[in-house]
RNA sequence: GGUCUCGUGGCCGAGUGGCUAGGCAAGGCUCUGCAAAAGCUUGUACAGCGGUUCGAAUCCGCUCGAGACCUCCA
């Protein structure tokens, strides 16, 4: 048996992974910020985290995931004066700032829903922690790492630099930020440009506003993941996950924060995924180079083809490693599909096996699972995994000419574990349940179908071809597409 | 400009100091009245130039190219 390796950035290679206790697992992810809606490369990250979480309770630990929504705090830019993303968005759309919290919050579970990813252990809110927020930044002030301007906190980072190392997680060397750091425009309240807010203070025209010491103001967008990963996981924790985007400054003051705060740096290993690009670049909501979840299940998008459904999307995500930059194209999610739809076809196939054959096989099942459970260990490689889910496809297929190859308790085996990889793990969904069809009507279609094709076979035995052709091509005009087999025809809805 | 990552066969995408990743596409074959579907099978890639090594695509250096971060973004 191997064990779980995890690709640390903090250290920047693979550590054998030992949580703090043993059988449990702390892991805090950084969510979205509930601005507006969430496009794939979010959904990108999020499932593979998702990924994470559900190959960890596959191998029996017990994990706590939290994922936060940030609701306030989050600014458009860095200047003093910077608006705050929700508010802004508040004015626009001429809405209470928690209408749009909320707007975009349902839209973000329907996304998660809809990509089957499962909902975290706890999901807390920027907003509901205001308190826990302060808290912080008067612990922070109180250890001498940050100073109160004009209504504002902010964290010392020269001060802190002095004791610990600021800028590990990123690589980043502090003197070389400071010489090439903008010039304050003279107007600020912080000692250095490198500073960061943890309390601001409302200007007259911000709407999202709590009282504190300090007066009445908001949250700096860092202190939220302090306060909320110390809160539910405590002050020294498994897993933090996110974005690789987010490895500089927000990470990075993460880590200042709790390290200022508690003494500890917070997280044990952190994890960040990759970006997702769309023709080569980086998918953003600020530049417009986006694809949004709907467009892609539709397929109204100028990127796209036709529509994909979200399986398939996964699918695609998880063939690539979660730290390695993901092109998106429409020629890619072909490829896709159809390979997901030959290994939901073989798993089909062995679902339908009939008992035939010698109770044992020469297919080795266990072998064959220590393989997916190895590249899982290795830093959560799903390629791999999805590799071996291939040599799985094959040995069915072969299996159907020479049962002897998985006989019949490996057949059984191999269904579980196949099943297991591709529903429990991978987070896909079979395939009735992603169509658009619901059973009834299925029901219908199969009893309508049946008379049909039964017509159809009459015509073949005659050899009544013209009539035979004619069933088919109108079928085939009308979506339906008829596969003559060994034994009997079958059709399928073309979409 | 600074920091960092990457450059793999037609496309996507793993991996690695010596042993076929995988998927899609393409060619061949099987099945078939024809077709479709399905299955089987083939392909020997690692940006360029040097270096280290018995041996490098894998390590080192340089060049070229791409991307990320350095200001908000998963």
């Amino acid at each position: 048996m191997s064990s779980i390796q995890i690709y640390d950035s903090l250290e920047g290679q693979l550590r054998p992974f030992e949580p703090l206790q043993a059988g449990r697992v702390g892991m805090y992810v950084c969510g979205p910020t509930v601005y507006s809606h969430v496009h794939l490369g979010n959904v990108r990250t999020f499932l593979s985290f998702d990924l994470i979480f559900r190959y960890l309770q596959h191998q029996g630990l017990k994990v706590r995931y939290v994922r936060n929504i940030t609701d306030a705090g989050h600014l458009v830019d860095d200047a003093d004066e910077g608006e705050d993303k929700v508010g802004k968005r508040a004015k626009l759309e001429q809405l209470e700032p928690m209408e749009i919290v909320q707007k975009y919050t349902v839209n973000f579970h329907e996304v998660m829903q809809a990509f089957n990813a499962l909902p975290p252990s706890i999901e807390p809110t920027a907003t509901g922690h205001i308190i826990e927020q302060i808290a912080l930044t008067q612990q922070l002030l109180a250890n001498g790492w940050a100073y109160e301007s004009n209504g504002s906190v902010y964290f010392d980072v020269e001060a802190y630099h002095a004791k610990h190392t600021y800028g590990v997680l990123s690589g980043r060397d502090i003197d070389a930020m400071r010489s090439g750091s903008r010039e304050l425009d003279g107007q600020s309240d912080k000692r250095s440009p490198l500073d960061f807010a943890l309390w601001k203070k409302a200007s007259e025209a911000h709407i999202m506003r709590w009282a504190s010491p300090w007066g009445e103001g908001f949250p700096g967008w860092h202190l939220e993941c302090s306060a909320m990963s110390t809160k539910y996981l405590g002050e020294s924790f498994d897993i933090h996950g996110g974005g690789m985007d987010l490895k500089f400054p927000h990470h990075e003051c993460e880590i200042a924060q709790n390290q200022g705060a508690h003494a500890h740096g917070g997280a044990r290993y952190w994890m960040h995924a990759n970006m997702l690009t769309l023709n080569g670049k980086r998918m953003s909501k600020s530049t417009g180079n986006t694809l949004l979840p709907g467009e892609l299940l539709t397929g109204n998008s100028p990127h796209l083809s036709k529509g994909y459904s979200a399986s398939v999307a996964r699918f695609f995500i998880h063939q690539a490693h979660y730290r390695s930059v993901l092109d998106f194209s429409d020629e890619a999610l072909q490829a896709a599909e159809k390979g997901y739809q030959r290994l939901t076809n073989a798993l089909n196939v062995l679902e339908k096996r009939t008992a035939s054959g010698p109770v044992a096989g020469t297919f080795d099942v266990e072998a064959w699972q220590q393989g997916c459970v190895d590249a899982m260990n290795n830093d959560f490689n799903s390629p791999i995994l999805i590799a071996h889910l291939f040599d799985a496809v094959k040995a069915i297929q072969a299996d159907q000419q020479d049962p002897a190859l998985l006989g019949q308790d490996g057949a059984a085996a191999l269904l579980g574990h196949l099943k297991a990889w591709m529903f429990d793990v991978l987070g896909l969904q079979a395939e009735a349940a992603s169509g658009a069809t619901g059973a009834s009507s299925q029901k219908a279609l199969d009893a309508a179908m049946a008379i049909v094709l039964d017509a159809r076979r009459k015509a073949r035995e005659q050899k009544d071809w013209a009539t035979s052709d004619a069933i088919r091509d109108q079928l085939a005009a009308g979506g339906i597409q008829v596969k003559d087999g060994a034994d009997g025809s079958t059709y399928s809805v073309q979409e």
